[in-house]
DNA sequence: AATGATATACGAAAAGTTTCGTAAATGCAA
DNA sequence: TTGCATTTACGAAACTTTTCGTATATCATT
């Protein structure tokens, strides 16, 4: 049983954040920032990063730690939930809700390693099996 | 061999009323609305709709035919070719480039049929014999 | 020809998202 | 303690996307 939370879907900009979040763990505004311009060629300015992680800290997305000067942000928003949501509406726009077309486009345009159609096999299995 | 047609991403609106496009065929802009309103409670203006098609017209994800009155409207981008582009964007968004964990958020979350599987299993394969 | 219904054209408002400038607070080091 | 660097707060500009109001043209019917 997993709790609704029903938080708001990220902006891009805002999902950026979170998945640099999801892989660090809690970190700074000037962490995150330094973390988005390597990423990006156009460079980001420090204050456009504060104001976004405010904003999804207002929305819940973040939470954040302000005991110390330097505020300590944490992804509030879940990595799976967050990614199966947005994946829902994708697969909804973009492929009229066909989660099957999209599997399938999308193994066949992208190279797949064995190992990983192994995974994606054993899971199929899974499935089967009910 | 495929020419590089290099149209722009298509917006979220747009790429609804793509959507209607690639299903019915040519159609005119009061059918597009029709449809429109049929799939969402919110009621779209007409206007609204003629508009949104005028503007992909210019960026030529759609074309049109002005020899009546009543213009006809016809895609031209290519579904494939669209879904294709804007998987790549998403999976890099929203699974950090992992098509495989796509793939597999995929499978897990919707029902999927026994046929469905078996289709998947079937690119699989062919993936396999290289 | 006049009327009414329906079409396109087009500018601009409205809404949503991203970006930044500036001010004020805090901590650190000379 | 004075001054410099860094931080947060916050409003608003800049952009993008969506929506619509209004003008004008066209067609069908009378």
């Amino acid at each position: 049983m997993s709790k609704k939370s029903n938080l708001p879907q990220p902006t891009d900009a805002e999902l950026e954040i979170l998945q640099i979040l999801w892989e660090a763990g809690p970190s700074t505004v000037r962490f995150i920032n330094e973390k988005l311009n390597e990423q990006q060629e156009k460079e980001i300015g420090y204050t456009t990063t504060l104001k976004l992680m405010q904003i999804m800290t207002e929305k819940k997305l973040l939470s954040r730690n302000t005991e110390s000067r330097t505020h300590v942000y944490l992804a509030e928003a879940v990595q799976g939930d967050t990614q199966k949501a947005l994946l829902k509406k994708f697969v909804n726009a973009a492929f009229q809700g066909s989660a099957t077309s999209l599997v399938m486009q999308a193994l066949g345009n992208h190279q797949t390693s064995q190992e990983e159609l192994d995974e994606i096999k054993a899971l199929i299995e899974k499935i089967e099996k009910g």
